[in-house]
DNA sequence: CCAACCCATTCGTGTTGAAA
DNA sequence: TTTCAACACGAATGGGTTGG
């Protein structure tokens, strides 16, 4: 049961990202956007794509459509793929996000092998799931099976000692300030071994 | 208040490629 | 070849802010 919950809450955290509808956007105000972004004038912008400022200030107010050559060094001065300067901005990418959980204040989130905390829960679309848990489980037969999901995952070691189960690897001991990353679409479970249940940060990908 | 500045836009010109 | 349209540039212009 607790592979299911575990999974499923990634599942979720996954599916929570609005999707973004691929609609025409016009290239002028994508590129101001791209800019303003940065912070650039029109002159940095200008400089970072090899430009003249005159002929980026055109393209951004639609007087002048640019040149495949033009489009590649502007993407080359953004830090960007020539289709993003066509893809419309998904609503979390803006930058300076930033989400305060204060300590025990996360969602939590339980299942019989672990205690969740969702820590950042309130950011949406993010590319990471970070979560704080007490390992309850206490031997692999309470998993049913190997948890497994995309993304990879990161786990440092809080309190206690936990023994990593793993598809491909022997098990592992980790105390206290020991950490491990690791394949999640490879299995892997996790149970405490000290004598209270340990606790642990767990950052997931969610690419 | 005005000078000095910064930034964005507009203007004038050179270049290039395609059509007549 | 001449003509025309479009791109790109630097210089000039205009709007807005800051400091004396």
């Amino acid at each position: 049961m607790g592979e299911i919950e575990h999974a499923k809450i990634i599942r979720i955290a996954r599916e929570s990202g609005e999707e973004v509808v691929p609609e025409p956007v016009d290239l002028a105000a994508r590129v101001r956007e791209l800019r303003k972004a940065r912070g650039w004038t029109l002159e940095q912008a200008a400089a970072q794509a090899g430009l003249a400022r005159s002929t980026l200030s055109k393209i951004e107010n639609g007087q002048m459509s640019p040149t495949y050559e033009a489009l590649k060094k502007l993407a080359e001065g953004l830090a960007i793929s020539v289709p993003q300067l066509f893809t419309p901005p998904s609503k979390g990418q803006v930058t300076g996000r930033m989400a305060v959980t204060r300590a025990g204040e996360g969602v939590a989130h339980l299942t019989t092998t672990y205690e969740h905390e969702l820590l950042a829960n309130a950011l949406r679309n993010k590319q990471m799931l970070p979560y704080r848990a007490r390992i309850r489980a206490r031997s692999f037969e309470e998993f049913h099976g190997w948890v497994r999901h995309d993304g990879e995952e990161f786990l440092y070691v809080l309190t206690g000692i936990v023994r990593l189960y793993t598809e491909f690897y022997e098990p592992q001991e980790l105390k206290r300030g020991d950490s491990a990353y690791y394949d999640a679409s490879m299995g892997h479970n996790l149970v405490s071994v000290s004598h209270e249940d340990a606790t642990v940060l767990w950052v997931t990908s969610l690419v």
